[in-house]
This record gives structure tokens, C-alpha cells and sequence, in this order.
DNA sequence: AAGAGTATTCTGCTGTACGAAACAACTGTC
DNA sequence: GACAGTTGTTTCGTACAGCAGAATACTCTT
């Protein structure tokens, strides 16, 4: 029968092995027989490619369970140091978490999604990795801010404007409005826009070369973050962290 | 023909697209030809898996250039996290960095090799996700420590104990010696066993059942480490910091 | 002992990933 | 402006590798 259009050039061996990794990745620990359901591939198959990972160092097998191994630590690692300032960041991200005592973190974008890339605060961890809609976030906002008319024509071209909270901006005027506001004060507010109850700022981070970087953000529950807060202290040290970022990669 | 033997079940694929990654891994922002001449693909093969790959998100396309892209982050940033001892070790490594003002690092074992799972320190940063051979690191000799008989076994068995620096331990029977004398102590030495000029120090972290969680070490110029310094100031902060661990993970 | 659940091995078939080659879009060179 | 040398993209027939399914081996329960 062949391929159903002419346009995948794509290998679907290659996307069984990471449905299978991304199957691991939602619950570790699990069988073969176990991932053989959770999938829709045969058991052999399974089989095969975990045999494959496995030799290849990227799946561990232990008693009968099957776990992704650090492998990929290692090739995301590097990813993840690409730019020098992104180590920078890291640093600054935890100071920031340790000064304020709220949660902080470091977003940069991708085919126009946030990622975080660091993270400070305590409740279930490991939100690094994960992506979120820019236009919902107090980072995202100040990284969309620095889009060209162009590039955010072909975002709200390419990802809708959802609703993921009572105030999220929806509108694509509303939200061109809001963009010139952050570029021109220099930080963004997410007052519940992402997620009812959640209030968050932040700022962008530039290189030497005034280059966006990312951005550096805190967030916490809205009834924390008054305007004195805010104003007289949160805003000056997020400046502050990105001034220093920028600093250090000038110099040393 | 067939293949040469009844042992292989690999999918020959899957290696192919981790023959890329890898690749990128070691430098990223390669062309399709440069990624070609790189590995022993052809061109039309590597075109494919790297769409493949790109429509997966795993690898991102900036004009021309191909990068690893952040999907495999929130893949390793999950495996990372696996253990919740994992994430306190975290914040314990660059406390401990701060503090001392030493390089600081959280280690554990997979398939017979030390991983560094977390680091804090200054120099060409990103160790993380990287492997070490374990008898020859302060870190990795604790982990040995706790290895039952068989499980040594084993491991001189499918590893050799290569002589790395000047001070490396290469015999058996040197180093079952050693491995007692840390299991008596309760922390381990790695005086230029590793690289020459370097010093290690580092203590065992275990969870409240008991278990081995990982390894928490400090390291650097061997002329920092003065017996003093050891005995009355790193040794006894490492053996806190480790308690704290545990305690963290049985009361919130 | 039987049963239900595993992982592993085997085999022949089929679909697909592959390589070679041609094409298109750019570059710079003379 | 023609030409040679890049690059990425597409096509196409075929070998071969990944696949399904069954058969086997192995653990546990009961």
C-alpha cells in the first residue's frame, strides 16, 4: 500500500524509540509487557528497541524494570550549556530562589514555546524541561516582547492564544498592546494568566552583545506579591540578577 | 546472507539516530554535510532521521544548522529526579559549594560507572551527565564500598582498573584494602588518583531505609587540601550535609 | 501440578529504511 | 555570465532489516 501521502520523509523506526523512551519518561519502572500496552507496539518490537537503548547505554534494566538511564543526562546537559551565560543563569536562578525565598526561574524559547531551563522552589520539582505557552507567562511575555512584527505574526499564526486562566491575554491586540508596555518599562506581571491564583514577574536577560538570553522570573501564590513588594523590591533585584549576568559575561 | 550471528536483536536504525545526536552532542550547530562527513551515514539518511528528529522536537533547525534541541532535557530532568534524594542532593551540592568555595559534586552509580548527577564549581563547567571509572575517584571508591562481594566482583571483572594518574589504585588486592579502610572511616581520600594535581574528598549519602542514595564529594588542587583543612573543616561539613539529606527526606 | 504471568528466541514475510543518483538552489571564481 | 563546487531536497527500486506471531523458557502463585 505504501505511504498514505508522499510528504513523510520521516523514519518510523526512530519514532517508536521514542515513544518508548517517552512512555519510560511519564513512569519509570515499568516491563516490557507493561510498556507493550501503554504503546501500540507489538511486545517484540519493544523487545528490540529496549534491547537497543539498553546496549547503547540510555535504558537500565534493573530486576525485570526498565528505567531511562543518564545517557541522556549527558547529551541534554550539554544542550542545556550551549550559551555560557545559560551556566551564569543557573547560578543567579538560585540565588535569587534563596534571597526572596519564592520560586525562581530561567526561561528560554523554542519553535515558540517556553522552556524552563532552571528552576529554584521547593513544591513537586522538575518543572525544567517543560514547556509553556509564552503568551500566559510573565517570562514568556518578555521574551515575545523582543519578537520582530514578522516572527510574532507566524506565532499567533502557529500557536493559538488559549485560554489557560481568567486573565490570560486571548486577543491579538490586547496582547500587542501588553508587549509594548513590557518593552517599554522593562519587566512583565502575570497576574493569574496562567493559572488561577498564580502571580508572576519577570524580566529579560541580555548578553554583552544585547542579545535576549532568556528570562529571569519569580512566581508564587497572587495574595504574596503586593505592590510594595513588587515595586520596591522584587523588580530592582530581578534587574539587578540579569545586570549581573550580563557582567559576568563580559568580564570574567 | 543474514546476519552474522544469532546474538544481535538490535534495531540498526535507532543506533543511527543516537550516531547523530552524538554527534551534535559533541558540537552542536552542524550542517546536514558536516554531520555526513562526520559519521558513516549517507546524506539522504541523515536528511531523514533528522527530520524525524526535528518533527519530534528532539532537534531544532536555525538557519542551516541543526541543534540538539531541549525535548531531551525534560527526558534527563525526569530520570534526574527520579529519586526525591536526587533533588535535595541538589541544593545540598551548590550549598556546600558556596560555603567552602570549593568545586562540589554529587555522584552515582550506573552500570559499573560514576555519574555526575550534580555539580557546583567554576571551571569549564557541565561535568554533568558525564562518567568516571569508579576506583579511581574519592566519590566513586565510597560508592565500591557499600558493593557486596559479588557485586565487586563483578565489577573488577567488566571493568579494568586503569591507571589514570600517578597515585591511581590498579590492584585488586590494594584496593579491597582501600575500600575497607573507607567503609571503616566513613569517607574517602582520592589524593591525585584521578589526574594528577587534583584532590578529592567525599562521604556516602544514604536514605532514611538505609540505602546508599549516592556520593557527595569536594575536589581541587591538591595543594589546597592541607590535613587541617581536611580533618577539622571539609570531612565534618560533608558528613552534616549528607545527615541533612537524610533527614530531609524523613521529615519533609 | 497446573496456571497465569513474565522474558526470550525463532522464522518467514513484508514494509521500509537505505543508497545512489538526479535535481535545485546558492555560493564564489575566473 | 558561464562554470565548478558547494549545499539541501526529492525520487525510486531494491535489499534487507524490522516486524508480527508463535513457540519456548522461565518465574511466580495457588
Amino acid at each position: 500500500m505504501g505511504p498514505q501521502n508522499g510528504e513523510d520523509v520521516g523514519v518510523a523506526t526512530t519514532r517508536k524509540t521514542f515513544a518508548i523512551l517517552e512512555t519510560l519518561r511519564e513512569s519509570e519502572g515499568l516491563s516490557i509487557a507493561e510498556i507493550t500496552r501503554r504503546t501500540e507496539l507489538t511486545k517484540s518490537t519493544v523487545y528490540r528497541h529496549l534491547k537497543t537503548l539498553q546496549e547503547l547505554g540510555y535504558v537500565i534494566e534493573r530486576d525485570g524494570e526498565y528505567y531511562i538511564g543518564m545517557g541522556l543526562l549527558e547529551i541534554a546537559e550539554q544542550t542545556r550549556n550551549r550559551e555560557p551565560g545559560y551556566t551564569v543563569a543557573q547560578r543567579k536562578v538560585f540565588d535569587l530562589g534563596r534571597e526572596t525565598d519564592e520560586r525562581a526561574m530561567f526561561l528560554v524559547e523554542e519553535n515558540f514555546e517556553g522552556v524552563y531551563l532552571y528552576r529554584y522552589g521547593s513544591p513537586s520539582n522538575t518543572m525544567v524541561g517543560e514547556r509553556r505557552p509564552l503568551h500566559a507567562l510573565a517570562s514568556g511575555k518578555v521574551i515575545l516582547a523582543e519578537f520582530d512584527d514578522d516572527r510574532l505574526e507566524r506565532f499567533v499564526e502557529r500557536k493559538e492564544l488559549g485560554q489557560h486562566a481568567k486573565n490570560t491575554i486571548t486577543g491579538q491586540g490586547a496582547l500587542r498592546e501588553e508587549l509594548a508596555e513590557v518593552r517599554e518599562q522593562g519587566y512583565a506581571l502575570n497576574d493569574e494568566e496562567y493559572m488561577d491564583g498564580l502571580f508572576g514577574v519577570a524580566v529579560p536577560v541580555y548578553t554583552p552583545e544585547d542579545e535576549l538570553l532568556g528570562s529571569l522570573g519569580l512566581f508564587g501564590p497572587t495574595s504574596r506579591f503586593t505592590d510594595e513588594y513588587l515595586y520596591d523590591d522584587l523588580i530592582d533585584r530581578l534587574w539587578d540578577k540579569a545586570g549581573e549576568i550580563k557582567v559576568t559575561l563580559a568580564y570574567g
